[in-house]
This record gives C-alpha cells, sequence and structure tokens, in this order.
DNA sequence: CCAAAAGTGTTGAATGTACACCCATGG
DNA sequence: CCATGGGTGTACATTCAACACTTTTGG
C-alpha cells in the first residue's frame, strides 16, 4: 500500500541497443536515513553507468514521492517503463541526454571503449533521433579533442569497403566540451 | 527534532541588487501528499520569481531529505544563507544560473521590465562574475532575438553622454535561444 | 570645445555544414 | 575494374570578440 512519507530512488537507465536508445528502469524505496547514492545503488548497478546525475524529484501519482536519476551505460538491459510516471520519466531522461551530447562528451557513455566513426555515428542517430553525418561528427568531435585515433583498424565486411580507423573518447569522465557559445570571459577564444 | 522521514522544500531566489548576484533562501517542510509546487508557493512569493526549476534534491546534514528549487527574481530579499547546506545550494543555483545565462534568455527574469544595455550589461557582470563587453552584449542579444528596442531613452546623468535607448526582452518566459552549437538536424541553419 | 557615455562599422578568427573528391578493400 | 564504405580537402555561411570610430549629451 502505497504509503505518502515513503521515498522512491528510480534509476533510468539509457543505452543504445539494436539502434535504439531504449531506457531501463528500476527503483527501490529508500531506507530511513540512508543516503541517495546508497538507494541507487540498490536499485539498479551502477558500475554498469559510465555516468550518473540526478534528474528530477516529483509526488508519483500514487502520493510516493520520487527521485529519478539519469545512468548512461553501454550494456541497456530489461525494467522498460511500466506505468505513466515511468514513461514520462523516461522522456524526461531522454531529453536531458539530447541537449548534453551537442555539448558535452556524453557519447563516453554509451559507445564502446573503441569504435569506428560509423559505430558512433549509428550511437549519435539513436540517441538524437535524427540523422547525424560520419563527416562531420568526426571533425567536430576530433577539433574538439573529444576523440583520439588508436592502433588498428576494423576489416571490412563482405562487402569490401576502406578498413575504419578506431577511435576512443579522450576521457571517460562527463566534461563539458563547448563551454559557452556567447559570452564567453574575455580574452577566452579557445586557441589550440 | 529532525525527522528522517520529514521532507523540506527549499527556495534559493537568485537575483541582481547593488551589482551582486543575491541568494535568497527559504524553506518549509512538505505536509503530507502535498505538492512540490505546493509546498514551494509556501515557501517564497512564487509570483516574485520570473522563472522557476527544479535544482537539486539532497539529504541534509541533519538526516532530513530536501528538494531545492532555483528561482530568478528581479527583487532579491533577505533569507541569506544560514547553514552549509544552504551555502551549497546557493552556490549550486548561481553556476546553474551562469551556464543558462550563455544559451537562453534567462535575463529577463533578472532584469527589470525596461533597460538599457549598460543595465543590462551590470546584470550580466554580476551575474557572470566575469567583465561583458556592452557593445557585444547588445549586438548578440539582438542578433538572436532576444532583446528589442521600446521607445523612449534614459536621460545622461550629470556627466553627460549621449542618451541610452531602452531595450527589453522579447519573451518573459525562459526560452533556449542557442540551441545546438553542433549536431545540428541536417538543413536546420538559422536564417533569418 | 572637451570629456563622457552610447552606439555602429569593420575586421579577423573560430566553428560548423555541405559536398566534391580521393583511398582501400572485396568480389 | 567496379561497387562499397571510409576519410580528407575545400568552400561557404554564421557567429562572435575586439577595437576603431562616430553620435549625442553636459559642462
Amino acid at each position: 500500500m502505497p504509503d505518502s512519507t515513503s521515498h522512491v530512488v528510480i534509476s533510468v537507465a539509457l543505452g543504445v541497443r539494436a539502434g535504439r536508445l531504449e531506457a531501463a528502469i528500476r527503483s527501490v524505496e529508500r531506507a530511513p536515513g540512508e543516503p541517495l547514492d546508497a538507494a541507487l545503488a540498490r536499485a539498479t548497478d551502477v558500475a554498469a553507468l559510465g555516468h550518473v546525475e540526478q534528474l528530477e524529484t516529483r509526488v508519483l501519482r500514487d502520493g510516493r514521492l520520487a527521485t529519478a536519476y539519469l545512468g548512461l551505460t553501454r550494456t541497456p538491459d530489461g525494467g522498460l517503463p511500466a506505468d505513466a510516471d515511468e514513461h514520462e520519466l523516461a522522456e524526461a531522461a531522454r531529453a536531458r541526454l539530447r541537449g548534453k551530447l551537442s555539448y558535452t562528451n556524453a557519447g563516453f557513455a554509451l559507445a564502446p571503449e573503441t569504435f569506428t566513426i560509423s559505430e558512433l555515428r549509428e550511437v549519435y542517430v539513436a540517441a538524437l533521433g535524427h540523422d547525424v553525418s560520419a563527416t562531420n561528427l568526426q571533425r567536430v568531435l576530433l577539433r574538439r579533442g573529444v576523440l583520439e585515433r588508436v592502433d588498428g583498424v576494423r576489416a571490412p565486411g563482405r562487402a569490401g569497403g576502406r578498413p575504419a580507423s578506431l577511435f576512443r573518447f579522450r576521457s571517460q569522465r562527463l566534461e563539458i566540451t563547448d563551454e559557452f557559445a556567447a559570452l564567453r570571459p574575455p580574452g577566452s577564444r579557445a586557441s589550440g
């Protein structure tokens, strides 16, 4: 029976699988005095999340208070949104991710350790919901220093084609890569 | 005596006064079953806030759960941060505002109804914590369609000088004015 | 006239997008 | 040698910071 004094902690883990941005949702009741991250760790495997941030706190339709977290993972699994609250949280999580992808290195938490630009492009297409040019994706992310090349290539498939270079994200922590579009502090133009 | 099952709703209202970005903090205990915005309305005068958004939920040092809201106001008053938790929330609010100022029209909620570019510049300097060029501020905000001129000028002071034109924000609701720095959907360049 | 404050013009750099073209592989 | 997929070069538009210059006022 729902208790309006209880507090639920919800994990919304986003990840790309089969070209789709899936949301895996899990929740637990927070014990009295329990830290939020402890409850979150009971709700989901935090080690599988490359990035975690708080999403939103709201009163659920059953009257319970809930605090949702957005997690990003390479290996999304199970726990699809069940009720209306969970659908809304999943949508909020997707919207948040879409925003962050364009000005942070958030992709690191969705893509495998190393990847080709084509593979990365598929991740971005799934997460953003619109087409992305591999050419420009590579150029933007390399210029910003978000990606770096690693040794080795991926062999082409049966259809042939030039072998693809492998890349990785330079950092595995969320970083802002395009800090201010305008109104920078004076004399702070990037020059590297 | 602090009760670890109680839920506190905290309003952090930011506003510029005398060239400083002040944080006015107020909190209430949320009643069982009470909606979050109802509790927030008991904590502060929501009508005086041009914009409100949720900031963060955390467990306070005394064990209570707290959900903080960021508000922006033209008329900051009283309620300065008292304890360590409140100081941290005020700092989080300032950081959030700094980020939003550069890619949204958030200034509308801090500036008076109409203002000169110099006056608006003072607001931005206080909020951002670094110098801002009035020339470029005007150009960027006009180009984005964030500001518009209104009739009339502000008479110069004793020292003379050209009378300043008056401007206002075109919208009084938070809008994103610089949506994607990169990775826009194909063919979506602004052209007007 | 001169100082002060506001506003406009202009330049140069950085950033992104689009698209043509070249490279490397399988069949 | 051709189709396919990967990558680079180049041209162009947009945006912004910096700074010189002009405008309009008070004394």
